[in-house]
DNA sequence: TCCTAATTGAGATTAATTATCGATAGGGGC
DNA sequence: GCCCCTATCGATAATTAATCTCAATTAGGA
C-alpha cells in the first residue's frame, strides 16, 4: 500500500488547511467543487481518512453530528453548542498524563483522549 | 406533553437496567422484541431518549458509533476499543471542576463534559 | 364510560459515511 | 519517454443510526 501523491489528495489537504476551523467533510467538498467540479464526495472523505492516518491532519469525530477535521495536530480540547451544533476550541492545555492515571486497570492499552464540553455558545443565547 | 406511563417505555428502562452495560438502542430493541414481538424501533428510540431527558438513564454519545444508554446516572469516564468499538467504564474519579477551568474563555455557557479515552481493550489485544 | 391528546407501530426518510467496481493515472523500472 | 502495475478515482449503490409521518391505539382525567 504505497500512497501515491495525487491531485485529490493535495487538493483535499490544501482546503483544510485553508479552511482552518473543524470543516466537516461537506464544507470541504464544498470548497473544492467550486474549482473542480469532477472530484468525487467518495475521494473528499476517502482522502480525509488518508491524511488523518497518516498524521497530516486531525480527525475528530463529533457524537450526534457530522465527523470534522482540523488543520492543527497538536491535542486540544473542543465545546459543542447544544443549539447551533458548531464546534469551538477551547482554551486549555492538553492533559498529557491524562491516559496514565487510567493506564493500570483494566489491561486496556491507552492511545489518546478527546474531551468535550456541551453548552451553549455565546450566539445562541441571548 | 404530559408524560404517559406506557407499557412500552416500562420495558425500556426495564431493559437498559437488567442488561446494565452502554447498552444501544439495536441492543435494547433486541432485547425487548423476543417477549414483545409487536414493538417498534421507533418506540425504543424514542422511550430511551425520553427517559434521558427525564434523568431516569444517562444517554451517552458516542464518537463514530451508536449511542450508548446507562442505568448508572452519575458522571464517570469511557474508553472504545478501536478494534471492536466497545465502550467500557473507566476507572478514574469525575473531574467537577473541569468545567469551571475554561468557563471564563469565550462567554461559552458550559454545562458538563464527557471524556472518551481510545485504545485497544484487552481482548482485541494479542 | 367518554374524550382527548400522548403515544404507538410500520414504514418512509434523512444524514453521514462506506463499499463496489470499472476506469484512470502515479511513479518505478527499463 | 514509454510500460506496467496497482493505488486511487468517480459514480452510484449500500449501509447505519436515527428521525419523521401519520393513521390507529390507549392512558388517564372528567
Amino acid at each position: 500500500m504505497i500512497k501515491r501523491n495525487t491531485i485529490q489528495r493535495s487538493l483535499v489537504l490544501q482546503a483544510v488547511q485553508e479552511l482552518k476551523c473543524h470543516v466537516t467533510a461537506e464544507e470541504v467538498y464544498a470548497a473544492i467543487v467550486t474549482e473542480h467540479p469532477n472530484i468525487s464526495r467518495a475521494t473528499v472523505y476517502r482522502n480525509l481518512n488518508q491524511l488523518a492516518e497518516m498524521g497530516e491532519i486531525h480527525k475528530l469525530e463529533v457524537p450526534g453530528g457530522a465527523d470534522r477535521f482540523d488543520h492543527q495536530c497538536h491535542g486540544h480540547y473542543h465545546a459543542r453548542c447544544l443549539k447551533c451544533a458548531r464546534v469551538f476550541d477551547v482554551d486549555m492545555a492538553y492533559i498529557k498524563d491524562l491516559d496514565k492515571a487510567v493506564r493500570d486497570s483494566h489491561g486496556f492499552e491507552f492511545s489518546g483522549h478527546d474531551i468535550m464540553f456541551k453548552g451553549i455558545c455565546p450566539e445562541c443565547r441571548e
